[in-house]
DNA sequence: TGAATTATAGAACGATTATTCCAGAATGCA
DNA sequence: TGCATTCTGGAATAATCGTTCTATAATTCA
């Protein structure tokens, strides 16, 4: 042990991963990253190994703290419709009054580099099936309370609810306007309504 | 006039939207450019202005394919319920069959783009909003026909569309397998089951 | 045929990129 | 206190970026 960090790995990890999330991964320079982070490019390759490695360790923290939101929201002692209904809900409101326009991080990564870059893609499809996961856990735990009809394919409603979700938030970069993101739920939710 | 174009505007226009569909805008290359185009740099810029224009440019063209593929799809002689499905699953088979990850053109703007070009953002924008008009004019016809409830909202259901059907695609750009996209089309198309 | 005009290929440009390197500062331990 | 170790800021690097420029080729029109 010698000199040690003058930094905390976890608030510049924080700091470099809104960077990522905002202007996506080619066009975050190492200058951005710098800025962001007020450490320098030495420290940050020390740190983190390089941009790529940022990346991805910025996604990971994004995936803990996605799949953390997805399953306090689905905790919540209520029926399985309302807690969707109220996530959803709670996803526009940040989607239209917050800084708008950044999207699903995961979803973000995957447009831009799923075809070029087989390990990130990797990773966005981990990530995605963690989080078809934690609803498929819920929706499961809501069919037994008798919420929802056996004979009901709960991994079906899973993975659309991740895809969704996906397009509305992405939907939601292009047209952050309430109206249309609350249609979109509205017809979305109704697919657990039978 | 003097010395003619030794190029057809018109492929070098799809060779050039084929390119940034594939990688991107910003991963896009000039030299990339040129070489999916056969043209050189100073004969892009004479015939399109710029990497950005260029950019528009490709994504009107896959705009008016989109709007026509959509529209056909949806004028065949069979009930929207049946259009809609088989539409869907026709883009089931070419992202699992394809050359697959190439996700939605328009979508991967929006994605890559809609935070920090604001122009891009709007082409994007009025993009989904014909997408959605071509989908709305097809269900109001479905409704004359008695093919869906008088009371249903029709501008919500198209709206849901283009949000199903994106995040139809993010989720098949990292994994595109066909059972997880069957699940996903199959509870989408439910809503348009009542 | 010659002058005017446009297209082309490729070099040149400055700006920016991610990464590496280096000198010096700061700490722990003996 | 002094040595070893690690961190830090910033310069250096080579590559690549989008754009512009230049010289030449190809065409139309008179």
């Amino acid at each position: 042990m010698a000199r040690p960090r003058e930094f905390d790995v976890d608030t510049v990890l924080e700091r470099a991963m809104q960077a990522f999330w905002a202007k996506g991964f080619k066009a975050t320079s190492l200058d951005d990253l710098c800025a962001a982070t007020g450490l320098s490019r030495s420290s940050l390759y020390a740190a983190f190994g390089g941009k790529r490695a940022l990346l991805h360790q910025s996604l990971s923290r994004y995936e803990e703290q996605g799949i953390a939101r997805i399953t306090t929201a689905l905790s919540r002692p209520v029926p399985i419709r309302q807690a969707v209904a109220d996530f959803v809900g709670n996803l526009i409101e940040r989607i239209v009054s917050g800084s708008g326009r950044t999207g699903c991080f995961i979803g973000n990564c995957a447009a831009e580099l799923a075809r070029q870059d087989r390990a990130t893609a990797d990773r966005v499809r981990r990530s995605l099936e963690r989080i078809e996961a934690a609803f498929r856990d819920a929706l499961v735990r809501a069919q037994s309370r008798g919420e929802i009809p056996k004979a009901a394919d709960v991994d079906a409603i899973a993975r659309f609810l991740v895809a969704g979700i996906q397009g509305l938030r992405l939907v939601g970069k292009a047209k952050p306007e309430r109206a249309t993101l609350e249609n979109i739920a509205a017809v979305m939710l109704r697919c657990l309504e039978q």
